[in-house]
DNA sequence: CAAGACTCCTGTCAGC
DNA sequence: TGCTGACAGGAGTCTT
């Protein structure tokens, strides 16, 4: 899916060109999406100018005077931006909104485990919203604020990493990832953690985060950018997937298990 | 209350 | 080669 690196990435390549645009229309060629879209979404979008555009966590933002439009790309959605001619729609093209400038905004999810929600309300009204943790990139996402968090959870501390209320925006690859370079085993009690740990885990993971945007990001294979250019961050994997493949540190097999219905991948010997 | 299971969906890949 | 089935994955929700 695309993790949080993706959703800055489209962000950034969209938003020059829809921000201060006004929709003419929204076509919606499947509607069932991890939640269904609303069926007069055309019809309350239509006139409506595009005052700015925000991501909390791995969410879109598109924020209207009259309300907001909450993306999700789900695990395999892409936006893109088309200026001029119109292609046809793909396959999994599932929505268009379309400005009155004939810029063209199109949502496209195979695997349709995105969102594309309308709220009017404010947005510590919309739950979806009102729980979720630190941005991961932000001054308040510390390791004192990792530790004190931590002090009294016995879960793993990779289940308590890709949990939206301690941290948003470290799914799976990431958290593997993240706790390759910190250096500690994926299994242990989040209670367990030292506070040097906790500091060392912070830095692993805004690292990767920020590396992976400045690369332009991407998780999945198939994830695609706003302009349709695929990233590459994949190919910097050091754990994720490499099941069996030597340990590019200490050349000890990569090993697999699951924890809380997720892959997990790590070095027994690196990570302690 | 916490932890785990289940759910949405389709492309991909392993196994026969 | 073709078919079947398992699997992946974010995150809300339901179950234990």
């Amino acid at each position: 899916m695309p993790e949080l690196p993706e959703v800055e990435t489209t962000l950034r390549g969209i938003e020059p060109y829809i921000t201060h645009q006004i929709v003419d229309k929204v076509v919606i060629r499947q509607a069932q999406l991890r939640w269904r879209i609303q069926d007069n979404l055309s019809d309350i979008l239509h006139g409506q100018r595009i005052i700015g555009c925000h991501r909390r966590a791995k969410y879109l933002l598109i924020q209207f005077e009259i309300g907001m439009l909450l993306i999700h790309l789900g695990m395999s959605g892409s936006l893109r931006i088309f200026r001029g001619i119109l292609p046809a729609p793909l396959k999994h093209d599932h929505v268009d909104i379309q400005f009155k400038n004939g810029v063209v905004l199109r949502y496209h999810d195979p695997r349709r485990f995105g969102a594309m929600l309308w709220f009017e309300e404010k947005c510590d009204a919309i739950p979806l919203l009102t729980h979720l943790g630190p941005e991961p990139l932000e001054d308040n996402f510390s390791g004192e604020y990792l530790y004190a968090t931590l002090k009294k959870q016995s879960r793993p501390i990779k289940t308590a990493l890709m949990d939206n209320e301690v941290v948003v925006g470290v799914g799976n690859i990431y958290a593997n990832e993240s706790l390759f370079r910190a250096g500690i085993l994926p299994t242990r009690a989040a209670k367990s953690l030292k506070k040097k740990e906790c500091i060392a885990l912070v830095d692993a993971i805004q690292k990767i985060l920020r590396r992976a945007i400045e690369t332009g990001g991407s998780t999945l294979k198939d994830f695609v950018d706003s302009e349709g250019r695929s990233g590459y961050f994949q190919q910097e994997y050091k754990v994720y997937g490499r099941t069996g493949e030597a340990c590019q540190v200490c050349d000890t097999p990569i090993q697999k298990s699951i924890i809380g219905q997720r892959g997990t991948f790590f070095c027994p010997h690196c990570q302690r």
